[in-house]
DNA sequence: ACATGAATATTGGAT
DNA sequence: ATCCAATTTTCATGT
């Protein structure tokens, strides 16, 4: 898996240590060193002298990470064109995309270790709890947001976006249901009231909105009573009632 | 810098080095290995048996990655609690954090390698091109946006969201301005509508609303010449202009 | 702790 | 290529 190592490299072995494992384009190359970074494209930054750890990956991506969080301090998304060298006797890479036009630029001050190694591209990976899973358990169960509820469609088109789930109710009137699989904030209530008024303005018909989540705001919930649209609890990671004969959650949905 | 390595570990002389460098506290550790990742919390995923490069940074955040792709295929933003241990004769990595109530399990079935370093604090940090920043320049330069515009607020509070820019224009009507730093789609034209509707309700007087972007989606505009709205084309990379002695952007932001 | 909103958001999907 | 919407969004900020 591991593939070359550098330790304490001098700058023209770091640079071509990097042009020999980035050229092979089938690693992951990391750089641990004291760099300088430049980013410059949809905005522009500037990292001063500090210690850095420097990843390129496959894809030509590039992450910039420091001591904390998850989110590298500079970074690119798949890159197109990747050139190293040595300037002012310092090693320097530089990750360039073409669309949007942006550019990173490291100096390593002082290296301390490079590293290439081989990521296989790894088995399955299975996500339960997504909204569009949640939209799709509740379009074949629409009875778990409202007994007699019937839906029409999911995904609607409006001019105002897409309408998550559209159905009519027992008692015929038209439902648009707004889905998330978090806690809904008012952004989400006004999302469903643009809906809800667009599917008025186009039926002539009585309508009603209808907020699912697991949660919301107490601004959110006002708003929704204030607008006349309702709200329904409703997680997004189901309990799985067996009963009894409980099967992890995951087993469920691998094997579904 | 790096404190310290190890080369296809054994399981429990693997765990050993886990627990020793993350108790330390001060270090960033990586596995690379071949791993099964089980994610439990606000959604819940499974990755079989792959490749990936485990990172575990100083302040307890988490980061799976594999091959591409600059996010992590599975990640935990700073974790309270880390425990190591071997399970079924393999090393296994467990963090937890409390709110939300969330886990990572790492299995690390094949590692190659594992690495402790120590990354200190970095040097200053500057971005140019936030919308933060954009909000500022346009608030002592309103003129940009429209020639004898008075700002009367910024980030102005209403009933459905702040307000960006609040202002008077040279005919006395009032102007609400949306402002984005990349290109603005329909969901930015809605927020401006949404603010000029509640300042019209608020104050009874005709209200003008200019949606200021870089660019913005056909869609957008279309909707915004439906309702009577304003777009006024505007960079958060605004171009220096300073007599032809053009300065770097970012030296011109380091020295301001 | 909760709510809000920006982000160099990234990413995947649909058109 | 463009547009759109979800995301385990993360993260900083204000209350």
């Amino acid at each position: 898996m591991v593939v070359a190592q550098l330790d304490l490299p001098e700058p023209a072995a770091l640079a071509e240590f990097l042009d020999e494992q980035l050229r092979a384009g089938d690693r992951l190359v990391q750089v641990f060193s004291e760099c300088e970074v430049l980013y410059s494209g949809r905005a522009a930054s500037v990292a001063e002298a500090g210690d850095y750890l420097v990843m390129v990956k496959q894809d030509g991506s590039v992450q910039v990470h420091n001591y904390r969080s998850v989110k590298p301090v500079n970074w690119q998304p798949q890159t197109d064109d990747i050139v190293v060298g040595v300037e002012d006797g310092v090693a320097v890479l530089r990750a360039e995309r073409f669309t949007p036009s942006e550019m990173v630029r490291v100096a390593f001050l002082a290296p301390a270790m490079a590293l290439a190694v081989r990521l296989s591209e790894g088995g399955d990976f299975v996500l339960v709890g997504s909204e569009a899973e949640m939209q799709r358990r509740l379009a074949r169960h629409p009875e778990v947001v409202e007994a007699g509820l019937e839906v029409l469609d999911r995904e609607l088109p409006t001019d105002v976006g897409g309408i998550d789930l559209f159905a009519r109710d027992a008692a015929g009137r038209l439902v648009v249901v707004e889905l998330k699989r978090g806690k809904a904030s008012h952004e989400a209530v006004h999302q469903l009231s643009r809906y809800v008024e667009s599917v008025r303005r186009a039926t002539g018909e009585q309508v009603r909105g209808i907020l699912a989540a697991p949660s919301a705001t107490a601004p959110a919930l006002t708003q929704l009573g204030n607008l006349g649209l309702e709200f329904r609890e409703l997680s997004a990671l189901p309990e799985v009632d067996d009963g009894g004969a409980s099967q992890p959650l995951l087993f469920e949905a691998a094997t579904s």
